[in-house]
DNA sequence: CCTTGTGTTCTCCG
DNA sequence: CCGGAGAACACAAG
């Protein structure tokens, strides 16, 4: 489940790895995830260059030696970018890369870029959720104006972030997954933020006081923040493009610990569904 | 049947 | 009674 934080790490790594690198064959097995048609995805792709990659939310853009065309990639829920080139050292542990990618493509290699000097990109997804589309500049502009404020952007301000709340009768823990309101939190983080500014995911937003909007909203930064620092967190799928797992796992404090004791009192965490995700939260320390 | 990111569809309430 | 908010569903695979 790539969320803000472990799809900035992947961005980091890839503009660290194919800024420059001319595209020089791609292959893809799974037709249905790019867009807008196949033909069209090669012959824009073939030969071009990749100039820099950013990212809004949880989406990928980046940017191409082309007049007017920009590659997306969405990984959705469990899709994956690793890449491997001459100076790949393969091994276990803590190395550069894990053993287990070793032997890519495999049957979960959707779509294969190739560049110079064998390195190559592997977008791998065990189902077909995640994406890959080319977008005119004008089609980009429509997609980047659907996304809401972003913790870490310049936008994320207090009073940006109070206006997202006010008046909203929803669940707070459905108002941070909204992107349209706040963009990159998925549900991973949203209940981590939740229980880091101690207040409970079903509370109506439009109720939280003046003083938990402000905890909430530092929050919001400072978890995410770590999250980055630590590569992200590992729960089912996620690795980086070595192939390595994320740190911030272990600093989950209430995701995937429903009936353990909190980390903070002797009550046990809760898992209860909040417009319809899993939600982990202690009724102690939230309120 | 569970897991979840997001676009679409449906329902219901103010 | 209408519009919009919010819930529910669809997708996919293990």
């Amino acid at each position: 489940m790539p969320e803000l934080p472990e799809v900035e790490t992947i961005r980091r790594d890839l503009n660290a790895k194919i800024i420059g690198q001319k595209i020089t064959a791609v292959e893809i097995s799974a037709p249905r995830i790019v867009r807008p048609t196949l033909k069209k995805f090669k012959n824009t792709l073939i030969d071009a260059s990749i100039l820099s990659i950013d990212r809004i939310g949880k989406l990928l853009i980046a940017t191409l030696d082309k007049k007017d065309i920009f590659l997306l990639i969405h990984l959705k829920m469990t899709g994956q970018l690793i890449y491997r080139d001459r100076n790949t050292i393969i091994a276990g542990g803590h190395s550069l890369f894990a053993q287990k990618f070793a032997h890519l493509p495999d049957r979960h290699t959707r779509v294969i870029f190739y560049f110079p000097n064998d390195a190559v990109l592997f977008f791998n997804d065990l189902r077909l959720f995640g994406y890959l589309q080319l977008v005119t500049s004008e089609e980009l502009k429509i997609i980047k104006e659907k996304y809401g404020i972003e913790p870490l952007q310049k936008n994320f301000t207090l009073e940006n972030f109070s206006a997202v709340l006010k008046n909203k009768t929803t669940s707070l823990k459905a108002l941070l997954l909204n992107q349209n309101l706040i963009a990159g939190i998925g549900n991973i983080y949203a209940d981590e933020i939740c229980f880091a500014a101690g207040i409970r995911p079903m509370r109506p937003a439009k109720n939280l006081t003046g003083t938990e909007i402000k905890r909430l909203h530092s929050v919001c930064e400072k978890i995410i923040a770590k999250g980055i620092k630590h590569r992200g967190t590992t729960f089912n799928t996620f690795v980086d493009t070595a192939g390595q797992s994320g740190g911030f796992l272990r600093f989950l404090q209430v995701y995937g610990r429903g009936k353990l004791k909190c980390k903070k009192c002797p009550a046990t965490i809760l898992k209860i569904k909040i417009a319809g995700r899993g939600t982990h939260y202690c009724y102690r320390c939230q309120k």
